[in-house]
RNA sequence: GGUCCCAUCGUCUAGCGGUCUAGGACGUGGCCCUCUCAAGGCUAAAACACGGGUUCGAUUCCCGUUGGGACCGCCA
């Protein structure tokens, strides 16, 4: 009971729920999972300044999307400040914390001189030793942070590392409005909430051993942690919102599926021998911190498109169909409310899941099975709808209507026999047909395509292109 | 400026002293397949940052240099 794993993420609803934050998460729940232990949601909301509750559902509605399932929360920590300041009264009584009347410009005044001067950047102690409280100030409370020895964290990703304990600060743990700050409600919830792992970016490895302080001087057992890379972007800077798309509802947006994001993510640092494609099971089987990496690591949109492809072509066409049907009404392809025939949808995406690697490519390359070409591509047409295949389209056009099987088979026959007749190449009539059917060179398997689009379209559509020829050149 | 972390192909990575003339994946080039486009197969170019040690032997261990990054907030 005593040892079984506990794990949260805790991110802060100052804005939408981004790749690196999706990633610690997913490590998180992979642990957890792995254990089966628990995995814990928490919303570090104490910046009532920046957070919203809008932010809040999106970090929600991005995790549900990925698949990313909590067992407990989401505990949000605006309702546990009485809690805090508790525990910052107690450290206060214990003389462990101190009353400081520094006001944060004066504080931000010390911090440009200290700079300038290039000394370091730590707060100089002044309020420490004060005995008599300072009249008309609402103090903040600071944690009086010890100035021997040194602070050890173990990681289980970064090995052991030490502090010097005179190079850690002595940290506001309650502003002058009473208000909890990060590094004490971290450490209480993290006590409170019996959190035995703390897995998180490596950003905050340089705060751990301050943290670790915070416990000792609670009494209380100090978890194991493990600091994650950081995820970077092209220039090798943190990603951000300049490199692009960072938030998970933009993948969302964009035609990604959720597992190949998750894919992606996973192997951002971590690894299993030469294996790049994993099903869920396996990444909770597999997963090990002795296999994520230490170093930071470049987002490369470019493998995420070639597993987001992978993972389209291996899903089930029925699920694709689902997926896709917002992408069509988006691309204007269908109606908001449209009925689809999803059993003739999933055998239209059969066809094209291998070419698209992304859902909205599905949906746009789906335009010729809902309706005929609006126009033709001009390079195409002039090249393939013109009097040489005047008379091949006719044929075709007249065997087809005449076809007795209307299946992929019978209408490869069709082909077979005009080619024979002809003694052409398949191409030679294909493209033409594709041309009219598609109005462009690309598409799917031609008998395939013209078993999906049907007879009466096909016929329509051939009618139209013998037509266009017939006007173009009038005989 | 201080503290801390990191360092294998352009990118993600395998490698946990000899198996490395360094493997896989994305991307890029070529070839094959082929009704177009994909997918798929084959193939090519492409890396151990540098300098010292330790060792019979270093990509692998240690130190330094260089280069990146993070943190130093009454943000988280």
């Amino acid at each position: 009971m005593t040892d079984i794993v506990r794990v949260r993420f805790a991110p802060s609803p100052t804005g939408f729920l981004h790749i690196g934050g999706a990633r610690t998460a997913l490590f998180n729940m992979l642990f957890a999972r792995q254990h089966s232990g628990v995995f814990i949601l928490r919303i570090e909301d104490t910046d009532t300044t920046r957070s919203t509750d809008e932010y809040i559902e999106a970090i929600i509605e991005g995790m549900k999307w990925l698949g990313l399932s909590w067992d407990e929360g989401p505990f949000r920590q605006t309702a546990r400040f009485d809690i805090y300041r508790d525990y910052a009264d107690r450290l206060v009584r214990e003389g462990k914390a101190y009353y400081c009347y520094c006001s944060a410009e004066e504080l931000e005044a010390r911090r440009q001189e200290a700079t300038a001067q290039g000394r370091p950047i730590m707060y100089d102690g002044r309020c420490r030793e004060l005995r008599e409280p300072v009249p008309g100030i609402a103090p903040a409370v600071r944690f009086r942070m010890p100035r021997d020895g040194s602070t050890v964290v173990n990681d289980m990703i970064k090995g052991v590392v030490e502090f010097d304990n005179d190079q850690l600060d002595d940290l506001i743990i309650l502003r002058s409005d009473g208000t909890p700050t990060y590094n004490l409600t971290v450490v209480v919830d993290d006590v409170d909430m019996k959190i035995t792992h703390v897995i998180r970016g490596d950003d905050h490895l340089n705060n751990t051993p301050k943290q670790i302080q915070l416990y000792k001087a609670l009494g209380y057992e100090i978890p194991a942690f493990a600091h994650l890379p950081m995820i970077l972007g092209a220039d090798k800077a943190r990603l951000s919102k300049r490199h692009g798309a960072t938030s998970v509802t933009a993948y969302a947006d964009m035609g990604y599926l959720p597992d190949a994001l998750i894919n992606y993510l996973v192997r951002l640092g971590w690894s299993y021998g030469d294996q790049e494609v994993f099903t869920r099971e396996e990444l909770i089987r597999y997963f090990s911190f002795e296999h994520v990496g230490k170093a930071a690591a470049v987002f490369n949109p470019e493998k995420l498109l070639w597993l987001n492809s992978q993972y389209i072509i291996n899903s089930p066409a029925e699920d694709l169909a689902a997926l896709v049907i917002p992408f069509l009404v988006r691309e204007n392809i269908i109606g908001k409310d449209e009925a689809v025939d999803r059993a003739w949808l999933a055998r239209a995406v059969v066809t094209l899941q291998e070419r698209a690697k992304t859902l909205i490519e599905l949906a746009a390359s789906l335009r010729y099975y809902f309706h005929d070409p609006a126009s033709y591509d001009e390079k195409a047409a002039a090249k393939f709808l013109n009097d040489k295949n005047l008379a091949l389209l006719t044929e075709l056009h007249e065997s087809l209507s005449g076809l007795g099987d209307y299946s992929t088979a019978g209408i490869e026959a069709v082909f077979t026999a005009l080619i024979e007749k002809h003694t052409i190449k398949l191409g030679a009539i294909a493209q033409p047909v594709r041309v009219a059917l598609t109005g462009g060179t690309v598409s799917p398997g031609i008998y395939e395509v013209i078993e999906i689009i049907g007879r009466e379209a096909t016929l329509r559509r051939l009618g139209r292109a013998i037509d266009t020829i017939r006007g173009t050149n009038p005989a």
